[in-house]
DNA sequence: AAATATGTTTAGGATATTTTAAACGTTATA
DNA sequence: TATAACGTTTAAAATATCCTAAACATATTT
């Protein structure tokens, strides 16, 4: 009861995190795990998490995992102790390009595999002798085609963000 | 069954525009309508799309505002018909740029809200006669202000995201 | 004014996701 | 070698989300 009014602050930003994360289909305890992350003064251990957050050591688990995939979240090791240890990335400007990166990319190969995958079954329709039937193939080869060069632009964009991160921050934030 | 294959073909596409919405918090649903448009040789009307997926009307009209929102989808006006007709926004630039920036807005919001409640309650706490208590509270204001400082960033990136669609695909696509 | 055609809301059931406790595997320590 | 301290997996329950049919609201015909 003692520190009531900071742990009521920190429960705000915890669930603004929360309910940030969910905008990019992340689970809400993943922007909450973050949460308490963000304000430790040191790296806490799987079970600390847990506690403070009132949720089971294996929610903790699973969530810190997809944590550490977009690099929101580092592993580090603690002497002498045989758990695991993390922190928070608390540069902003780092979590918010690995989650756009990270999501572009899967779009990029859920939607590239479609395209080849359709590309291989109109091949063989477009010289079909059924004249609607051919038509049709190449209004959606057309189609596909463009989204095929769009999204060329779109990895060129995973490039970029995976490479030039202190380009990007330059363009967009001159300021500091 | 004469353009069996034809429907196959965009049955695939449509599938991974679904997964790829997802990907954004968004339902499957709203990446399959905007997928059936994104074929469509004219704009089409709820029932139209509700028959080519399957679905309900309700579920169209609800989640075609959603992709209006982010302006996936236009709702055209087609001369003597009071239905409403809707057509694809065939452009993956402004769609992207259009559903990242929604995104960041918004967590703009939910987060400056969270900081102000949050500094409130500590501009109190800050000169409290309790040591403890007045130096914990220190340490999260520092946080905080360092949190406001990165949305701070991050506003800047709405506006340029907001007001300059031309300048960001200029600089991340030179090529075409 | 009645009937029709449309889009929206809603309450419920259907489905998918998330969380948990318990079992498990592994490594370190006694 | 046995025990303890971990993190992970799993199957089931709890929860949240999504979808639908039906009711509703509104505008347009007849």
């Amino acid at each position: 009861m003692e520190y009531y009014e900071i742990t009521e602050v920190r429960k705000n930003i915890i669930e603004a995190f929360g309910r940030s994360f969910a905008l990019y289909g992340l689970p809400a305890v993943t922007g909450h795990i973050y949460g308490v992350l963000y304000f430790a003064a040191q790296p806490l251990g799987l079970e600390d998490i847990a506690g403070e957050l009132a949720v089971s050591k294996a929610t903790v688990s699973i969530n810190i995992r997809i944590l550490e995939g977009f690099k929101c979240v580092r592993k580090v090791w603690q002497k002498g102790s045989r758990r695991d240890y993390y922190e928070a990335e608390r540069d902003f400007t780092k979590v918010f390009i690995e989650v756009i990166r990270n999501n572009i990319k899967k779009e990029v190969e859920i939607t590239t595999e479609a395209i080849d995958k359709s590309m291989e079954s109109l091949a063989g329709l477009v010289n079909s002798p059924d004249k609607g039937l051919r038509e049709k193939a190449r209004v959606d080869l057309g189609h596909l085609k463009h989204l095929e060069k769009q999204y060329k632009w779109y990895r060129r964009l995973v490039d970029m963000f995976g490479t030039g991160e202190k380009l990007w921050r330059k363009i967009t934030c001159d300021g500091d």
